[in-house]
DNA sequence: GACATTACATGGCATTGCTATGCAATGCTT
DNA sequence: AAGCATTGCATAGCAATGCCATGTAATGTC
């Protein structure tokens, strides 16, 4: 057999897969039940488009964990790079917090099995971003010269993930967020090397700055 | 009607109850998929008897929340207290983490719906073991005055809970626990006002100590 | 000893995810 | 251009799940 390049027939898939991930995440955004008959009961599609998009459900949970990875990376990689790494570094965890608390739902999801994703290096991705402010800081003097900026990355991504984990459960406030990560922050910044002062006023400004300029609820423009 | 004081008919409860929850905590720890049926086949019992003493099984998850967090309440109201107060936190710290590692799917359980609990208190109950010990090293002046001992406990449960659930799903390996949660908490220690080559000699030695002593796969005794 | 109250066994129901089957639409081949 | 293979998907039905209506037996109270 010299050719197994297979034939491409029907409509070739116009984009019924993001539709479904999307509806999937708007439904997990309303709280609704997002079951495989009530996904695809809008869209005018079967529950066999379900099973030849994704094989199942659970390839439609890893899809929508992938889709939020993705929006996630988008997030982090849209916030500004200041004079101040460090300021950075703190702002990285401002928009961590502000994509986790604008679809709570999603973001459950996206850690129910955060094991299991489409493409694996998607959570990665984000967390390179916070690596290389981490980085950037360590170079530009901010840190002592042995600290590790990845290991120090991973661990604010750590506390920030046990707090909004359970923020997003119900178990804290909304509004302990911005004290508690501003503190870790600045405590686990203050021990790879920077200046106490410095680092809290760095930290702290990232958050001020998040709290009068975010909106309560996010528009949802195109998505 | 002057008298509505209920009789109390039938075998009067002998423990199915905790026989149930004890199984399903069984089927957990296995990686048996905890289904109504597979739940009840070997106890001998019906279907019903989940409905009669747990009106469900999301009643069933609750009561197994809550034997997950009596546990951990248990197992850090065991560790013995020191001379130095901030090893003990960092003790704390380590048997938190080798309760969530000795049953993961436990672990993973109770926080999935963590906001629902048949005692509530019951978590708070572990987290003011933490509060107290971190309320002693200030007393004993290893914190500044100004250190609020609820919040630092608070700090190291948020991070400790990160670092463990990502453990427990997979994605970082169980080696990496100590070192993360070591120097997690000597960041925030010394930012509480600790000195740092104190702290870090107490938060070392309490992991130390778990490293040598703590065996591999822990024997179930009575439980 | 009769009765009320409760624990539980039985069987069936709605819903869930899943799949076997059939049909129609498309591109490749000749 | 006609035939054909390949694929997307609609239909219908299956196994399993949680749940509940009903009936029955056991217990304490009067």
């Amino acid at each position: 057999m010299p050719c197994n390049v297979k034939a491409m027939p029907r409509t070739a898939d116009p984009d019924v897969r993001r539709r479904l991930v999307e509806r999937a995440a708007r439904m997990l955004a309303d709280r609704e039940p997002v079951t495989l008959r009530s996904l695809v009961e809008g869209t005018g599609a079967s529950t066999m488009a379900v099973y030849t998009h994704f094989g199942g459900m659970p390839g439609l949970w890893r899809a929508v964990r992938q889709e939020g990875f993705t929006r996630l990376h988008e997030r982090l990689a849209a916030v500004p790079r200041t004079a101040d790494p460090v300021h950075d570094v703190a702002a990285l965890g401002v928009a961590y917090a502000a994509n986790a608390l604008d679809s709570p739902s999603l973001y459950r999801a996206m850690f129910d099995a955060v094991a299991e994703l489409e493409d694996p290096a998607a959570a990665d991705r984000g967390l390179a971003v916070l690596v290389a402010a981490a980085s950037r800081a360590r170079e530009e003097g901010r840190f002592s010269a042995d600290a590790d900026p990845a290991a120090v990355a991973t661990r604010l991504w750590l506390a920030g993930h046990g707090l909004l984990s359970l923020v997003v459960q119900g178990v804290l406030p909304r509004d302990v967020v911005p004290e508690h990560s501003a503190e870790t922050a600045v405590a686990l910044l203050t021990a790879a090397g920077d200046d106490p002062a410095a680092c809290r006023a760095s930290v702290v400004r990232a958050w001020e700055r998040a709290g009068t300029s975010r909106p309560r609820v996010r528009p949802r423009p195109g998505h």
